[in-house]
DNA sequence: AAACTTTCCAACCGCCAACCC
DNA sequence: GGGGTTGGCGGTTGGAAAGTT
């Protein structure tokens, strides 16, 4: 099918905006719900393409985004989160509320991604975490750890393919998967620690939890909030943020913990968490 | 102080899937 | 069910700011 432009690129400004184009948008976007994007900037004065509008506003204008440096936590659920899910930055910024995709993106791009490129450099054998422990940097640990993590990931993703491959073939019950998945770690070699994590309860808890999250259908008109509210779009992670329960957290929280207990055996006690004091001091 | 390099991040681009008629 | 439209996403870029020589 033919792909139209997002709007008619004649006479549309680009490049950065300015505080009056910016005040342009807030002030629509605070009195009406946007609706739209293709059709906002025309309603509310502005020369600029809908696509840029809706960037614009979700990346920067909105009100509940949070600005400033990342804090440890943050910091730390990033790596967590992105060894488990890879570059699904709406999905990590869907855990960290406040947080945009794009910010998030970017920090992992300037600082994290940096931190393994280093590590790789230093490191280039790839060798047994235990053996390069000692003398090692915290960040150096950062780094491996979340090296760690991606391998573990990948591996497992097509450990994964695979069982559900064979799955079709067996018609494996979703009550008995979670047997299956102890019954394949019990002889299973460590890379599995992610398969076994997600098919676990309390990843299956987490899983389900966050599906119903993202199906849940859009609220349409009726009960508007006083506080301008875009329309949740279909598949809005970072606006989902706002609505994740604590108890969603919680088990998002046993999630991570259960990982790092899990990865912990594996690796002679290699710790998930680098000393927060030695690693941040060269973020921030 | 000037020139050059690096870092950071806002913004853009193109693809894709959901939605709508 | 099919095609057009729209919005979301991840990758990439460009320029300003900060750092270094």
């Amino acid at each position: 099918m033919g792909r139209t432009p997002c709007c008619e690129s004649k006479g549309v400004k680009k490049g950065p905006w300015t505080p009056e184009e910016d005040k342009l948008l807030v002030d629509y976007v605070q009195a009406n719900a946007p609706g739209n994007w293709r059709m906002l900037p025309k309603l509310a004065g502005l020369n600029r393409c809908g696509k840029s509008c809706r960037l614009r506003w979700t990346n920067y204008l909105r009100p509940d985004i949070k600005r400033g440096p990342f804090t440890p936590e943050e910091h730390k659920s990033i790596l967590q989160l992105h060894a488990i899910v890879g570059n699904k930055w709406s999905m990590i910024a869907a855990q960290l509320p406040g947080r945009t995709d794009n910010e998030i993106k970017n920090y992992w791009n300037t600082n994290l991604k940096k931190q393994l490129r280093q590590q790789a450099a230093l490191n280039p054998a790839g060798d047994h975490p235990g053996l390069a422990l000692a003398g090692s940097s915290s960040s150096s640990l950062a780094a491996r750890h979340t090296a760690q993590w991606e391998t573990a990931r990948l591996e497992a993703e097509a450990r994964l393919s695979m069982l559900s491959t064979s799955a079709a073939t067996t018609s494996v019950t979703a009550s008995s998967s979670s047997s299956t998945a102890e019954h394949g770690a019990a002889d299973a070699p460590s890379s599995d620690v992610f398969l076994r994590l997600w098919n676990s309860e309390v990843g299956d808890t987490f899983r389900r939890k966050s599906v119903r999250e993202e199906a849940a259908p859009p609220q349409k008109e009726g009960g508007a909030p006083a506080a301008p509210v875009l329309r949740p779009p279909r598949d809005d992670y970072s606006s989902a943020a706002s609505n994740v329960t604590t108890a969603m957290m919680a088990d998002y929280h046993a999630f991570l913990d259960l990982a790092a207990e899990e990865l912990g055996l594996f690796h002679g006690g290699f710790s998930l968490y680098p000393p927060a004091d030695g690693l941040f001091s060269e973020f921030h």
